[in-house]
DNA sequence: GTAGCGATGGCACAATGTGACATCGGCGTG
DNA sequence: CACGCCGATGTCACATTGTGCCATCGCTAC
């Protein structure tokens, strides 16, 4: 992260980056499966918190309000800190591989969150459903906070716009 | 398309991509700007469609209506040859890279509409909103299509998924 | 004819990522 | 304590991707 502030993600190389660690190229591939995948190290445990916390939620709670529940558990680790959310935002908006990285760890998000609505009974295509509109809902608040001045929380975010799904 | 079905993927080089093609590496990289380009060549196409197809929507449409028929306009000219989406399909839901280059090319979708519907005087937002709901129901029933057996057509898919937008 | 120009080739190069093997440093077991 | 195992790291060679730069070729307009 220090590197990718200083010199930018492209002028950045992964030798320098092992070399800042004090350790070799070859390490850092043992670490990370890429170079993109730096920024992305924390999103998998996001993951199986949103697994576990399917779990929680009552029973008889539709599927899309599991699915919220579960956001919002995990929004509520992440929207703590505005600044650096927004400054490592910064650098994957500006950079298409990294934009790319993360609508993946996202659809993973999805794809984990449908899996758990399946186990709990719900039959596709309404898990599936339900998993990508409330990743799309976080997608767009997220956005619109780390972009905004940070006057408002995540949650709140997150809360207004699931108010705002739009039907047809 | 024939090298990957070949040989696979992984086990197809740009070099030899473009021997069958007749041409040199450097030449193909001029026509894509990376080798998961070959297979996504038409999907900006569609994008320009989708946003075109906004102009023939009338007015007073709600913001996911608006989407949905752009959608459908661009689900008409897919949809007709199930087997050939279905190949291709297999070939990027087996690799990570292509798995990413789909899902960025489908945000590009979405952040089109969004611009579209923002020119129409929808305000944020609802306009992320709509359009990232409308392809996430897109995505699912392309995928429900692409794996289903073909009996139905992707038009109907779609229809039924816009359908079961899951409310709160 | 010739000058210009777009498309291609050729070349050198940086950087990413991987496989194979060597090395080092503990750590438990005899 | 000596020994051998084992996980973490280093080293090296290598294929592949992707880019910058310049040369070349063929066509077209003047």
């Amino acid at each position: 992260m220090e590197l990718y502030f200083e010199r930018g993600y492209d002028q950045t190389t992964v030798a320098e980056i092992a070399q800042r660690a004090g350790v070799t190229s070859r390490t850092f591939f043992r670490y990370f499966v890429d170079k993109r995948e730096v920024l992305f190290a924390g999103t998998d445990a996001v993951r199986e918190r949103l697994v576990a916390t399917l779990d929680t939620v009552p029973p008889d709670t539709t599927p899309l309000g599991t699915v919220r529940a579960a956001l919002d558990a995990v929004v509520a680790l992440i929207g703590d800190d505005h600044d650096h959310s927004r400054r490592r935002q910064q650098i994957i908006t500006t950079h298409a591989e990294l934009r790319e990285r993360e609508l993946a760890k996202l659809a993973a998000w999805s794809r984990a969150l449908a899996d758990g609505l399946r186990q709990r009974g719900v039959d596709e295509p309404a898990a599936s459903l339900a998993a990508e509109v409330g990743v799309a809902v976080f997608r767009v608040a997220f956005e619109q906070w780390t972009t905004g001045p940070g006057d408002r929380s995540l949650v709140e975010v997150m809360h207004d716009s699931f108010g705002r799904i739009p039907t047809a």
